[in-house]
DNA sequence: ACAGAACCGAGAGCAGTGCTCTTGACAGTG
DNA sequence: CACTGTCAAGAGCACTGCTCTCGGTTCTGT
């Protein structure tokens, strides 16, 4: 790194790096709707109009924080990915990535709670929101090609409307029946939806602390897309 | 109604109904962090710290508001619960509930979004936010004793401190196997993951619109903690 | 019936916010 | 050297939640 070739243009990324960094330190005390430009230029000791020459807006900061969150999250579960058993692999998946909410709940918050008011997501995050889904497809396919993935035989074939939208997802992993296709999305929004209600609070009193409950789950929901 | 005594009680009920119907509707336009108390008593031609005397501040408000948005959802939830067949009513009251968030989405995003940074939702907000599950747990309930209700065996028993969480909804459908009860929080996360996808554009380009998706998650949801 | 207490809305003011625009200094390039 | 583009700074605008004080109204106990 470093490559960039005049000393404006290295500063420049630097510094670009430093307000990110400042912005996620706050985040993680305040939140992201609380999230202060003003406060952040005031930690760097800088003016806050400075922080428009480097970022257009509020909402541009956080497009990019979020994106970094996503990235990051990404980079974790593919972390995970061993490649080896294909129960274990799926498991091992769910636990980084709830090792990664549970250690950034923030900017989890940012990437899969409620969207921020006046804020649209632009194009520019789809890619990296899909690096997840895409992992656990491809062990998915890579399952099939190796006989651990049986389409559980109560699992009815989508037709209609479903069968066209299962299209999108059997151009990524060919190999895997469509009926499993859904499966993956019901079990996709499990996982978040179990972790949104273990981080904002939705399970206590409950199944908090969610530790078995979330182990539980996986291996559930690992047998329910019809991994053995 | 109106059994308040004094003309100034009854005066003050009316007005703090109509700071939380400003209220809501400003909630649905700019969401709920953007939720200004001058642009509501702006709205209703007063001054904004008159706005005061009747929630303490903008937390208070808040409260009223998740509280409100609680007993809704839980009010379209039981209104659809038929008593007939278990699995027609539990697909009845996920239609409800879905039905409820696409028609309030920036209150769903209230209660079941990112919590809003600096608030502690109050002790007050639980019995409210219990009435979904509470209504879940009810029909699984009566499905078993009129024999609707089959463990499935793959369904592993709880243990440890799983075995010990359970306890609490043991306690609130005892003749539901311990196994179902486990069952019933993942689905549980799952319904809620899955509406909060489709309400904050996660879905966006596979599973949008949600319409068959969803009908077919419910089915299989119910399938899945053996309901039939 | 009337005094005192309780309640009410209005207004000014504080400290904070995102964002815009202008100004003057500096670095990189011809 | 001169020019061009970039930079941080500062003032300012319109907004926010919230506090306090000020008079006026309404209720309540005697």
């Amino acid at each position: 790194m470093n490559a960039g070739r005049t000393a404006r243009e290295r500063a420049r990324a630097e510094l670009t790096e430093e307000i990110k960094t400042a912005a996620r330190e706050q985040l993680a005390t305040v939140g992201a709707e609380a999230l202060s430009l003003r406060a952040i230029s005031r930690e760097l000791g800088m003016v806050s109009s400075a922080l428009y020459r480097y970022f257009a807006s509020r909402d541009e900061l956080l497009t990019a924080l979020i994106i970094d969150a996503y990235d990051a999250l990404g980079e974790a579960a593919e972390a995970a990915a061993s490649g080896g058993d294909p129960v274990d692999e799926w498991i091992a998946i769910y636990a980084a990535v709830r090792d990664w909410a549970r250690a950034n709940p923030q900017e989890y918050a940012l990437i899969y709670g409620s969207p921020i008011s006046g804020y649209q997501a632009p194009q520019t995050t789809v890619q990296p929101a899909s690096r997840v889904p895409l992992l656990l497809l491809g062990l998915l396919q890579r399952a099939q090609a190796s006989g651990r993935l049986v389409t559980p035989p109560e699992a009815p074939a989508p037709s209609g409307v479903l069968a066209q939208q299962t299209e999108v997802l059997v151009a990524l992993a060919p190999d895997v029946p469509p009926a499993v296709l859904v499966r993956t999305v019901i079990v996709w929004t499990q996982l978040f939806g179990m972790l949104s209600f273990e981080l904002f609070g939705q399970l206590v009193g409950t199944m908090d602390p969610a530790d078995e409950f979330f182990a539980s789950a996986s291996r559930q929901m690992a047998a329910f897309v019809g991994l053995s």
